[in-house]
RNA sequence: GCGACUAUAGCUCAGUUGGUUAGAGCGCCGGUUUGUGGUACCGGAGGUCACGGGUUCGAGCCCCGUUAGUCGCCCCA
């Protein structure tokens, strides 16, 4: 008995195997094959970034800053931060790295992410997303681009059954603070009678009243100020060729005004892709429009917009457990054959066949252990007469794949 | 940071008002069929009942604390 206790896993980290695995780099291939024909390009970002990269982009006050970002001093003292976005540290390197030279550019990537939060279902503290930016256009048509992309990723996926795309403006600047003036002064002549949660709302972040899940608040949400009549000409034009692009593209989507971004730097389309199969972690994919970002990083004003979408929420909703394919296991019921079946083993593999072998327990039980494997085919080998046997059995073995292995087992 | 629920075999879970030596299925190991087979049958190994206190003649079960997990709130870039 050891007295070394065993290390357990860091709290909000999860070990994926098998299935779920499957499932997890299903959505990720197909990701990456969706990507290609949008002619979006691979970026390799760096999962750790200097804090100010997070801390500019979002804000030093808000509580994502304060309490939900790993961070971390180095050796040399410097303050980094573990990504808990990808857009911030894409919209660095297109600064550092003068990307501007491919504007208007499209980038994919995916990868981990890492949020000091409190783990529930469908999120974690170390968790993935995949995620589109395209960066340096600022016409609708790119929106519309993005959004057509998310559309027909979930559809390759199959899991469109059931999730909405909800889609919003926030308007232009002007047009979003005097949006968010009407809605202070709103909800400020009932602040009394609303929760808790929104009469802090009210001070630090009004627009989150909308979405209030309180039933106190959802009295005042439904009469609220809307967006629509703060809208300048503008960003009405704007917001139409959005949804007409998206019309035209045979893309479906709902209208939410009271989707919200919460920070500054969010401009015109705000979209959520929302299924209720996931409990109260109901977005699948997110983003938006963030025009505002490059300034707050010292770059100049450039448009851009994107969407990221988790893999592990996007892993659950899949239909289909991702079967690998096997076709054949051999089981080995005389010991004698052994050498001889692990090296036809060998041949199958190079061959292309998807092979395993059973040849440890009881020989007489290998054939009941190959059967529960799930291989299409079995393949038993023997010995008799100073040879090895081979039989072979499956539901289909008069295919050309069971005579090309007929062939390679061959003594 | 807050709340509710949960913690028993490698896994999924039973376990009576608190009463002898802790239960099943799956998995693992072994045996059985005088075997070309199809998930069978029999047996075995495997438990500090999360951890620490308390109540009691007696605690897996009741009480307190701790830790961890699940779900939700806050937050959601």
């Amino acid at each position: 008995m050891s007295s070394i206790k065993t290390p357990k896993p860091v709290r909000g980290t999860q070990d994926i195997f098998g299935a779920e695995a499957e499932s997890f780099a299903h959505v990720t291939a197909t990701f990456e094959r969706i990507r290609k024909l949008y002619r979006f390009r691979r970026a390799e970002m760096p999962v750790f970034e200097k804090s100010e990269v997070f801390s500019r982009s979002l804000g030093e006050t808000t509580d994502v800053v304060s309490k939900e970002m790993y961070s971390f001093l180095d050796r040399g003292d410097e303050s980094l931060t573990l990504r808990p976005e990808f857009t911030a540290g894409i919209a660095r390197a297109y600064l550092t790295d003068g990307w501007k030279q491919y504007a208007p550019v499209k980038i994919a990537t995916h990868g981990p992410l890492f949020r000091y939060e409190r783990p529930q279902k469908g999120r974690y503290r170390q968790f993935h997303q995949i995620d589109a930016e395209v960066i340096g256009a600022a016409e609708p048509q790119a929106d519309v681009e993005l959004l057509a992309m998310a559309d027909h990723l979930l559809k390759e996926l199959g899991i469109s059954e059931g999730v909405t795309l909800q889609l919003n403006t926030l308007g232009d600047g002007a047009s979003r603070e005097n949006w968010r003036a009407a809605l202070v002064e709103y909800f400020r002549a009932h602040r009394s009678e609303l929760s808790e949660d929104s009469q802090d709302r009210l001070e630090r972040n009004p627009l989150r009243i909308l979405d209030s899940k309180d039933p106190r608040d959802k009295v005042f949400t439904a009469d609220a100020p809307k967006i629509d009549d703060y809208l300048s000409a503008e960003a009405q034009d704007f917001f139409a060729q959005v949804t007409s692009g998206l019309d035209a593209a045979g893309v479906a989507w709902e209208r939410n005004s009271a989707l919200v971004r919460g920070l500054d730097y969010y401009r015109h389309t705000a979209f959520e892709f929302v299924t209720d199969r996931l409990g109260a972690q109901g977005t699948v994919l997110g983003g938006g429009r963030y025009d505002g970002l490059m300034e707050s990083l010292g770059g100049p004003a450039t448009p851009a917009v994107g969407w990221a979408a988790g893999i592990e929420r996007l892993a659950m909703l899949l239909e289909a457990e991702q079967e690998l394919p096997f076709d054949v296991m051999i089981a080995v019921e005389d010991d004698a054959a052994a050498t001889f079946a692990f090296g036809k083993l060998n041949a199958l593999r190079r061959a292309g066949i998807v092979a395993d072998i059973v040849a440890t327990g009881s020989p007489k039980k290998r054939f009941d252990k190959a059967v529960k494997s799930g291989a299409a085919r079995i393949a038993a080998i023997g010995f008799a007469d100073g040879v090895a046997t081979v039989n072979i059995r499956g539901d289909n073995t008069d295919d050309a794949l069971t005579q090309a292995i007929q062939a390679i087992l061959a003594p």
